[in-house]
RNA sequence: GGAGCCAUCGCCAAGUUGGUAAGGCCGUAGAUUGCAAAUCUGCUAUUCACCAGUUCGAGUCUGGUUGGCUCCUCCA
């Protein structure tokens, strides 16, 4: 299994701190709004991770966090007047609904800073003790960044004056521009924040990262987990000062790799709150079936930008419907073991730093060969649940194909409409019988008026909605 | 201004350690079909933004040019 270290910044071999199982970390949403496609496109990359790892034999431990303090909650507090209880457990259910959705599996771990106070409280006295981190006067605790020798390392960042930590936030107190806030004390009577030892407030965004992963990973002495994952955006600050504080408070360093997803873009532009230009996910799902933004979501490597476009979109439905075609051809019927070279084709691809590309060509050809064998021994039942098989290993490495083929084909058919077709069908099946084709066809342009295409097989005529 | 990523057929997109360009869509020819649809088969980049270099050999390495994006502020 090859994976891209964006810290070393090439493919390593994946050798997990203990044989045959592996610890991911994925930095999940801040849950003050509702997710978008890059939210969508990030949980994705690390579902096919985690579950390439799975289907190559290991255990995966997987952790997802739930930032769930943070000042844009607070703003949205004060500007909705509800609880941040009520804020963030509103938006955490909504996320893992649109996740499930997207057949996104749900991580083994799933921590709120809410609930890791202890954690981060008792990384950031550590780093007070040994005087890597400071209390300035306000009551704020500061991560002193020439403590460590090897802040940079993770970003490849050079040092420079300028203080690339806090534009907006400056304090005089501050020993090093670069450092960044570990704490933030309260500074109204209203504030949501808690207690203790060196001051009255709430974790900075990063040290719940940290916080989180000593509190549920016990490491091997070298390193605390073997991946940490995140967008690309993550990099620098966020995952800079996660190792920093890390390795300063445990003596030992965060994650063995570091991978990184690439951005969602909209007409070539990172697809960003702050810009405006969001696609949220709640609204995605509304127009389109979760298992089709997934297929296409995850049609290019993970690491690539990712241009979203609604006419590629109905593309990949395109080549998606292909599956499902062949899965119609099988059923009914039970799948036995699939077939050992494609399932090695997709293990070696997906193990090659998920390569998603050449894993659904590989998948493309075998559609193609099954529906020629099918096509010249349609009664061979052991190739068919052979097939069969290789569709839910699909299923289970990559995560699509699972649904059940003729219900695929008329997602978002209501029942009046399904009835009706199946009447046209039938009125249409009777013409035919009696070569009145004129009156066939009559029919078939009524079901295309109706966005339903049919087509003629030995075994009767099938439809779908188009 | 500093750091980095990317540029492959009309469109989307793969290309292990340099060895002679996957796959999908579209198009096209055919098989099949009452006609379609679906399915299958054939064809569809002597060429990888541009220029120079290293090499027996480069899309793949080096230097430069142009263009696009990202990070340096919250961000998946």
């Amino acid at each position: 299994m090859q994976i891209y270290d964006s810290v070393q910044k090439k493919k390593l071999t994946f050798s997990p701190i203990v044989p045959n199982k592996a610890s991911i970390y994925i930095c999940g949403p801040t849950v003050y709004d509702d997710a978008h496609l890059g939210h969508a496109r990030s949980s994705l990359a690390f579902d096919l991770l985690s579950r390439t790892l799975t289907s190559h034999g290991y255990e995966v431990t997987l952790c997802k966090n739930f930032t769930d303090i943070d000042d844009k909650i607070i703003k949205k507090v004060e500007e909705t007047g509800k609880s941040m209880e009520e804020i963030t457990s509103f938006y955490i259910d909504r996320y893992l609904s649109e996740m499930t959705a997207l057949g996104i599996q749900r991580a083994n771990i799933e921590p709120k800073a809410t609930e890791s106070l202890d954690a981060i409280e008792a990384m950031i006295q550590k780093l007070i003790d040994k005087d890597i981190a400071y209390v300035i006067s306000t009551g704020d605790v500061y991560f002193d960044t020439s403590k460590d020798t090897h802040y940079g390392n993770i970003s490849h960042r050079v040092a420079d004056d300028e203080d690339s930590q806090s534009r907006v936030e400056h304090t005089t107190e501050k020993r090093n521009p670069k450092d960044f806030a570990l704490w933030k004390a309260c500074k109204g009577e209203d504030d949501i924040c808690f207690d203790t030892h060196f001051s009255r407030g709430r974790p900075g965004w990063h040290i719940e990262c940290s916080a989180m992963i000593e509190k549920h990973f016990t490491g091997n002495g070298e390193y605390s987990i073997d991946i940490h994952g995140g967008g690309a955006d993550l990099l620098f600050p966020h995952h800079e000062n996660e190792a920093a504080q890390s390795r300063c408070a445990t003596g030992h360093e965060l994650a063995k790799y570091w991978m990184h997803n690439g951005f969602v873009q909209i007409d070539g532009e990172k697809m960003s709150k702050s810009l405006g230009n969001s696609f949220f996910l709640k609204d995605a799902l509304k127009l389109y079936d979760g298992e089709i933004l997934r297929y296409y979501l995850n049609s290019i490597h993970y690491r690539n930008d990712f241009n979203f476009s609604e006419e590629e979109l109905q593309l990949n439905k395109k080549r998606l419907d292909k599956l499902y075609r062949l899965k119609k051809r099988l059923m009914p019927g039970k799948a036995s073991l699939p077939n050992k070279t494609f399932k090695k084709l997709l293990l070696d691809d997906m193990a090659d730093d998920l390569n998603i590309s050449m894993a659904l060509a590989h998948i493309d050809e075998m559609i193609a060969t099954a529906n020629d064998t099918l096509d010249n021994n349609p009664k061979d039942k052991g190739f068919k649940k052979e097939t069969l098989a290789n569709i839910e290993f699909i299923d289970e490495i990559l995560g699509f194909g699972g649904k059940e083929p003729f219900s695929y084909f008329q997602i978002g058919v209501d029942d009046a409409l399904k009835e009706k077709v199946e009447t046209l069908i039938e009125a249409r099946l009777e013409a035919k019988k009696n070569r009145d084709f004129s009156r066939s066809d009559a029919i078939r342009e009524e079901l295309t008026a109706l966005g339903i295409s049919i087509m003629d097989t030995p075994d009767g005529t099938l439809w779908e909605k188009s």
